[in-house]
DNA sequence: CTGTCACTAGACTAAACAGTCTAATTGAAT
DNA sequence: ATTCAATTAGACTGTTTAGTCTAGTGACAG
């Protein structure tokens, strides 16, 4: 069990600190005491508080949910069917069923009042969104959904939508609504499925 | 243009600074300076920064969602239909929009580390996915839906995924692509709808 | 007119806050 | 071994925070 460098150190805690309580809520003495680290250490690395948070949100947050999301179909399976199985992984996922997503729990907390959280975020949700867009359109492409799919509003609405309902308070949510409720996302895809034989 | 009395005063200033701000990012005195009462005054009526906010939420955030959402369908209208027109005034309520809403989003910050907001904001969260389920249950009775609706997780994800929808960074809302993506929503519940005649 | 009590007023306190400072220590290069 | 820059260390500072305290004010009942 080798040490962790300080700079790595530090935005692990405040990844953990900042989900949870967010921004305003966590304060960096209390990053520094969870990760044993003096505050000499932390303000050689980052300069301010937010430079800090802008960090882990760059060098945690975001890779996480890059590694988290593909936007990839496998071979032989129809795009609805990888919407299933995202929300499956993601239905699995103590932690984001029990807190929401981080990402969205941050811009709630941030974008209304702090024009750089506000941008940073924003671009990551966007990126979400595209992702989502462009298995939609790929989708049309194949056939697998009528050309009359709003692919942009529709990938908003998924993505929107499942951050909603994973948001819930967590002594409301669990695993299982959430499976349900996001099967009901995929019924108002049903409205643009062209069906074919009855192969399904 | 009589003056307000100082206690009511104070819930007002509260309502509108927690909406935009959130609770912890929100100080005592920037209350009390917008709303020019001196501080002995405000702890004369509250005991706490808590207890203010927590009767704000009673007296001002509740009722004013009571006075949004009335659950009531209007004699000659599908379920269907007064579902669309409430979502219809919600997307021209410029503050839900841009904002998304109070309840959610104080839910959002504080449901996972306070065991007092989580309980008090529950109930409200609860009682209006009540008010839906009753709603969709109101539909099944009269021949609008399927019996296969599940009224409460249905309830639950309209609730939820209007909110997650709403919440979006307010550089990237807007009232268009709120009614638009409200309308997926309906589109789910399309699945359960029994067709009659050509009617529509 | 006077005593009472709800409320106002704001100076004050102690703790928590983000951020600074200088000195000590480390590790790598020479 | 010596040098030197990078890092660690934590005491310190100034500000903001929620909350206290005591003196005063004003309206109203007797």
């Amino acid at each position: 069990m080798k040490k962790q460098p300080t700079r790595e150190k530090l935005l692990d805690i405040t990844f953990e600190e900042v989900y949870i309580n967010g921004y305003t809520a966590t304060s960096v003495d209390a990053i520094l005491k969870k990760a044993s680290v003096p505050k000499g250490s932390m303000y050689h690395h980052f300069k301010s508080k937010k430079e800090l948070v802008l960090a882990m949100v760059k060098e945690r947050l975001f890779p996480k949910m890059d590694a988290f999301f593909s936007y990839e179909i496998k071979e032989n399976e129809s795009i609805t069917q990888s919407f299933r199985n995202t929300f499956l992984v993601v239905s699995k996922n103590r932690l984001l069923v029990t807190y929401g997503c981080p990402l969205y729990r941050l811009m709630v907390e941030l974008s209304a009042t702090d024009k750089e959280f506000d941008t940073v975020l924003s671009i990551k949700a966007n990126e979400m969104k595209e992702g989502i867009k462009a298995m939609l359109e790929q989708g049309i492409a194949l056939g697998e959904f009528d050309k009359s799919l709003n692919s942009e509003t529709f990938a908003t609405y998924m993505l929107t939508s499942v951050w909603g309902i994973l948001s819930l308070s967590p002594s409301l949510s669990s695993s299982k609504t959430f499976l349900i409720q996001s099967q009901y996302i995929l019924d108002s895809l049903e409205a643009y499925l062209l069906k074919k034989d009855g192969s399904l």
